[in-house]
RNA sequence: GCGGCUGUAGCUCAGUGGUAGAGCUCUCGGUUGUGGUCCGAGUUGUCGUGGGUUCGAUCCCCAUCAGUCGCCCCA
């Protein structure tokens, strides 16, 4: 016999029974928080076509397309080519714009399903994963609270998931606006120089001097400016305030820059609305820019607090106008979105999760013999009625076998129809019972 | 796309120039209807693929594919 033996598609993650478990009751809990909110939920179909995409451009993502197997040599250019969307911020972009005149203003909404990219899979990098999108888009000016909002929101969402109970995190918070407004007047690649100050906290602030300074333009006798700003951390507006002093004293900013001193206020401002939050929940991170381009002020990264290494579990910003290749309005809007996969695989591979239960079932009913299967399913039904989750044994072998299955599956309870008894497996415990009045014992 | 490492049973891995092993898992049993432990028995592999060296290769060489880590980029 000639077997085709299965191998898993590297970068295409898939869980055990167990572990989608926790992967709904995640799912269930974000669903819960954001609407709490009042998001509302939309989804968009896989596939984009590839003009939506890369309507601003060019487009240097890796980008899985579709293509039909059958498909004709002529039929290539008749067909619109099609692509999976590797993020859900496009998608929404073009779902706004399309149904701009049926929604309600400022329009907030979330979305959680898979998204593609075709790059390489690491540790916490797939190439398909579900992120956890909410964005508030409104006409013409959306006010800074939104801002605020989203790292509240996130830090309720994280902090409140099964497993999370032992991890520490921290969400970190910039305005695109004060470095680019110190950059305005400075003959350089700003978009280099953001992409090396990005990286401070992983090369170093020597290293990050290093490379500003090998930067052609005038960008040298600046760039030690740039590195003490970007390594600026501050919990709180006023150590935030007191920070920029100081390097304002030594160099003599030039915060003259209408931009920069936007992007400071602005940030202070989120930083004081979210003071309700446990201290350190939230920081100023000046060296957060995002590598997205279309980010124009507040941008967010979270990481793990003591492995940042292993990249942001939750990110996003604020733009100005990300609609405008779609429709003729000006539509700024932000948000955030939760790296799910990439934040479930790290809490699964450390073990943090309870994966004792491999099914949903509460209840397994005993067979005892065909004669008592009547009484076992009408015990069951009783049950399911009663919001329990039942499974009713399929055959009726030796009990100890049965009682095996429901130890390997987890099922806390069996149910011993014909004894009228019910049988706690965690606690080893036996009592009478009927399927009408029946509790479990509290933990 | 570029660089390092790896590729042997379902899983984790050992091993030798002369056609392969351990642990775990799994199945069955340990008589009279109550699981996890324990004991016993049993199943499982074209040793990633193709070529070369050799009397002979899973072990050496080359290629290729796949996995993995790092870079790039990002959730």
């Amino acid at each position: 016999m000639n077997v085709y033996k299965p191998k898993p598609v590297s970068g295409f993650p898939e869980w055990l029974p167990e572990e989608r478990l926790i992967e709904q009751q995640w799912m269930d809990h974000i669903r819960k928080v954001f609407e709490s909110y009042g998001f509302c939920s939309i989804e968009t179909p896989s596939v984009e076509e590839l003009d939506v995409i890369s309507a601003k451009g060019e487009v240097d993502k890796e980008i899985y397309v579709l293509e039909r197997l059958h498909k004709e040599d002529g039929d290539s250019g008749k067909e619109a080519r099609l692509a999976l969307h590797f993020d859900q911020t496009v998608p929404l972009a073009r779902y706004v714009a399309q149904h701009f005149n049926d929604l309600v203003f400022p329009f907030k909404r979330y979305q959680i399903q898979r998204v593609w990219r075709g790059e390489r899979p690491q540790a916490g990098r797939f190439r398909e994963f579900y992120q956890c999108d909410i964005d508030v888009i409104n006409v013409d000016a959306l006010p800074l609270h939104f801002d605020a909002e989203m790292p509240a929101i996130i830090w309720e969402v994280l902090s409140g998931l099964p497993g999370m109970e032992t991890e520490k995190i921290q969400l970190r918070v910039s305005n695109r606006k004060i470095l680019l407004g110190l950059l305005d007047d400075i003959d350089c690649d700003q978009v280099e120089v953001l992409r090396i100050l990005d990286k401070i906290e992983k090369i170093g602030e020597q290293e990050t001097l290093e490379l500003l300074q090998s930067l052609s333009g005038d960008i040298s006798g600046f760039a030690h400016v740039l590195v003490k700003l970007a390594a600026i951390k501050a919990i709180n507006s006023g150590e935030l305030e007191k920070k920029l002093q100081d390097i304002n004293d030594e160099y003599i900013l030039s915060s003259s820059s209408e931009s920069y001193v936007k992007g400071v206020g602005d940030l202070k401002a989120i930083l004081n609305y979210l003071s309700h939050l446990p201290e350190g929940a939230v920081v100023a991170d000046l060296s957060i820019v995002r590598g997205l381009d279309y980010y124009t002020g507040t941008v967010y990264e979270t990481v793990f607090t003591d492995d940042p290494g292993y990249g942001s579990i939750c990110s996003g910003g604020r733009y100005d106008d990300l609609a405008s290749s779609y429709i003729n309005k000006k539509l700024p809007g932000v948000g955030i979105s939760i790296g799910f996969s990439r934040l479930f695989d790290r809490l699964r591979q450390q073990g943090n999760f309870d994966i004792s239960r491999k099914s949903p079932a509460d209840i397994l009913m005993i067979l005892p013999d065909e004669e008592h299967r009547e009484t076992a399913a009408n015990a069951a039904r009783i049950l399911r009625k009663r919001n329990f989750n039942v499974e009713l044994y399929h055959a009726p072998q030796k009990i100890k076998k049965q009682l095996s299955y429901a130890e390997r599956k987890g099922i806390p309870y069996v149910w011993f129809p014909d004894l009228h008894q019910v049988k706690d497996m965690k606690r080893q415990t036996q009592a009478e019972a009927t399927p009408e009045h029946w509790q479990p014992e509290k933990d």
